[in-house]
RNA sequence: GCCCACGUAGCUCAGGAGGUAGAGCACUUGCAUGGUAAGCAAGAGGUCACCGGUUCGAGUCCGGUCGCGGGCUCCA
């Protein structure tokens, strides 16, 4: 018999025969048997519970904390929901059931309507389940076994699953008590430790996420090793709520949204604040960056968007009008209007590379499911740019936009990840200018030593595109600003600019945008801070705070001195006593609270307040101006 | 758009198995002049989202519409 060397979890090497079991690595090994407790890493793959060792192998095991680790545990864990659903609803058919970044799900097909009371249910059967102690067991079938064995237990789903697998790939089945699934795995050995379950949500998904396919019920769910780290969880899941942009937006007063107008927001006094101060910052950096701001008409003749291709590929995500008997459509991108401009005189070589910038009003007509707060609106400002480029600037230019996306995030403090996405079914264009534009990006972000993850078949109908996705505070990821390199609307439009030769010649187009939308950076923007927005973007800077009403005098004499210096500064001269007032500034996340009394009168001091420390005692009036204008000036992130 | 849940005062929410609405906060007024997260009292506030049906009678039951929330699909 061939001999193989095992190396285990804690560095020593054993040999076993050809063809060993691995069920644990950290048990049992004298018996020939390595038992998977978690799933375990062979040579880089990872095995599942009884796989057969044939070749030399190095054993990792896999931890809970690790990403393998939870996705082993979820998956197991929707195993064991799916085996309480099958208990509780027998005519249950089953579709798929695998572990997401937090947690698991499962879709079910039944005419049962699953109700919070129904999670319940199947919680405690899950946690029966976990007492009983299963053993997940590991099988193979060939094609028609598999495919006759789920014709007999009506689970067609199942049988389109198996029919999809490709040729030559093992049919694998695991076991768990009376629960038998198709599936990869890998899983635990046994469920046991799976001891705290939280079933948390019931919602509608489409049969293999196709919108044309019927409508099953899923399941979401987490589980734990541990009570205490999902307490932990749900704890977070509740912090998480506390900083909802929508909540925040309420109660800052900020923005809202009205059933006259589902999508459309309306921004308050104090949004509007925000939304200035972002805009003055943002034109303030494009400026220094070479870029001109341009503005273009919400409404345009019909025609313009037959000749653009929008009316081809966009749609049914427009809006229309009619002036004069003639149609017009509201703008749901800003580029054609720009190439308006472009088109309105001849450039030359010279000119180029022009960067227009534009805060333009688009309104696109999302589905109204999906509309969300600030984050997904029907009508809002891309802070967009076009740049016309030479062919020979385009990498250059990417790589300068590419600089300050990635500075004007880090002014925030935010993380982001980038992704690349390519050619969609519906477009135009031939493969090789798509194929050029699409090496360009992928260029540029090289040449940035920028990591990023593809998604084929996801750019925009004109051209691919890299999106920046920021992380918000749930850890939810945001498309915000985007890149997208265009071959077409120049040919469309027959943009060209004059080179040293004399001919015309055709520039490419450069679309971008780095907040995104003013609207959904906003609200990214206070779910970040949680409301509490630093200095410089706060509505409130300072608030004065005077003990009595005898002191309201001295109050606005110490705003005016703010004021006239430029500070966004209140005062609070309600007859309210002070523990009043400050817990009021307090819940308005106001960033400084200056408290005028007795004392400060005399020596025309304030005593300062910080939102987040709390009293940082006295000082004369002009010391914290210089400090609070230092702040604002350097956009220190607290 | 689709599936499920929900829609009561400006806000957060109560209204047991139909009998024409309540609390706290906010708001107005009065008292209190108070030193770092809610002083006391009174008053004013609602076509119970909208439309229709069942009923002697509907906030409550049924149907529809709109909106909102959690997802799916889609996306800045």
């Amino acid at each position: 018999m061939d001999k193989i060397k095992i190396t285990l979890p804690d560095g020593s090497v054993k040999e076993y025969e050809k063809g060993v079991k691995v069920l644990d690595v950290t048990k049992d090994i004298s018996e020939g048997l390595a038992r998977v407790a978690l799933g375990a890493v062979v040579n880089g793959v990872t095995k599942g519970l009884q796989e057969t060792i044939n070749e030399d192998a190095t054993f990792r095991v896999v931890k809970f904390e690790d990403k393998e680790g939870k996705e082993i545990f979820w998956h197991t864990s929707s195993h064991i929901m799916a085996l309480a659903v099958q208990r509780l609803f027998p005519d249950v058919k089953f579709a798929i059931g695998p572990a997401i970044d937090n947690g698991f799900y499962y879709d079910f097909d039944t005419e049962h309507r699953f109700s919070p009371e129904d999670l319940e249910k199947i919680e405690e059967e899950m946690a029966k389940i976990v007492k009983e102690g299963h053993v997940l067991e590991r099988f193979v079938m060939s094609r028609e076994e598999a495919i006759e064995y789920f014709k007999e237990k009506n689970q067609p789903y199942k049988v389109e699953l198996v029919e999809s697998i490709p040729e030559g790939e093992e049919i694998s089945f695991y076991k768990l008590g009376e629960f038998v699934d198709l599936c990869a795995g890998p899983h635990l050995y046994d469920v046991k430790k799976v001891k705290a379950i939280k079933l948390l949500s019931i919602a509608g998904a489409y049969w293999r996420g196709d919108e044309n396919n019927k409508m099953l019920q899923r399941i979401y769910g987490i589980t734990f090793e541990k009570k205490k780290d999902l307490d932990e969880y749900i704890e977070r899941l509740e912090e998480a709520k506390k900083r909802d942009h929508r909540k925040l937006g309420k109660e800052l007063d900020l923005f809202s949204i009205h059933e006259e107008g589902p999508g459309f927001p309306f921004f308050h006094p104090k949004g509007m604040i925000i939304r200035n101060i972002l805009e003055s910052f943002w034109r303030e950096v494009h400026t220094k960056a070479g870029y001109e701001e341009i503005k273009t008409p919400l409404i345009l003749n019909e025609r313009l968007w037959h000749q653009s291709g929008h009316w081809d590929h966009y749609k049914e995500n427009m809006y229309f009008t009619n002036i004069d008997n003639e149609n017009y459509a509201i703008k749901p991108m800003n580029c054609p209007g720009s190439i308006l401009i472009y088109k309105s005189k001849m450039h030359s070589y010279r000119d180029l590379p022009l960067r227009w910038a534009e805060l333009g009003l688009v309104h696109r007509h999302e589905l109204s499911g999906v509309l969300h707060g600030l984050m997904r609106v029907r009508s809002f400002t891309q802070d967009d740019a076009h740049l016309y480029v030479l062919p020979s600037q385009v990498k250059e230019e990417l790589i300068k936009v590419i600089e300050l996306a990635d500075y004007i995030y880090s002014i925030f403090g935010f993380k982001y990840h980038i992704e690349l996405s390519t050619r969609p079914e519906k477009s135009m264009g031939t493969d090789e200018q798509w194929e050029l534009a699409t090496n360009g990006l992928i260029e540029a972000l090289n040449a940035k030593g920028k990591e990023y993850k593809v998604n084929e078949g996801d750019g925009a109908f004109y051209g691919p595109k890299i999106d920046f996705h920021l992380e918000d505070a749930i850890g939810r990821t945001w498309q915000c600003g985007t890149i997208q390199l265009d071959f077409q609307m120049p040919e469309k439009f027959d943009l060209t600019y004059v080179d040293k030769d004399n001919e015309k010649k055709r520039p490419v187009m450069i679309h971008r945008t780095i907040f995104g939308s003013l609207e959904r950076f906003m609200g990214i923007l206070i779910e970040h801070y949680a409301g509490k927005f630093p200095v410089w973007l706060a509505p409130v800077q300072a608030i004065v705070l005077p003990i009595a009403d005898k002191f309201n005098d001295y109050a606005h004499e110490v705003k005016k001195a703010l004021f006239d210096k430029g500070i966004r500064v209140e005062v609070d001269d309600r007859d309210e006593k002070i523990g009043y007032k400050i817990r009021e500034a307090q819940l308005q996340k106001i960033p400084y609270m200056l408290v005028v009394g007795e004392k400060e009168v005399e020596g025309n001091l304030v005593s300062v307040r910080k939102r987040d420390i709390g009293d940082i005692g006295q000082m004369p009036v002009g010391e914290f101006v210089e400090k609070i204008k230092k702040e604002i000036e350097d956009k220190v992130n607290q």
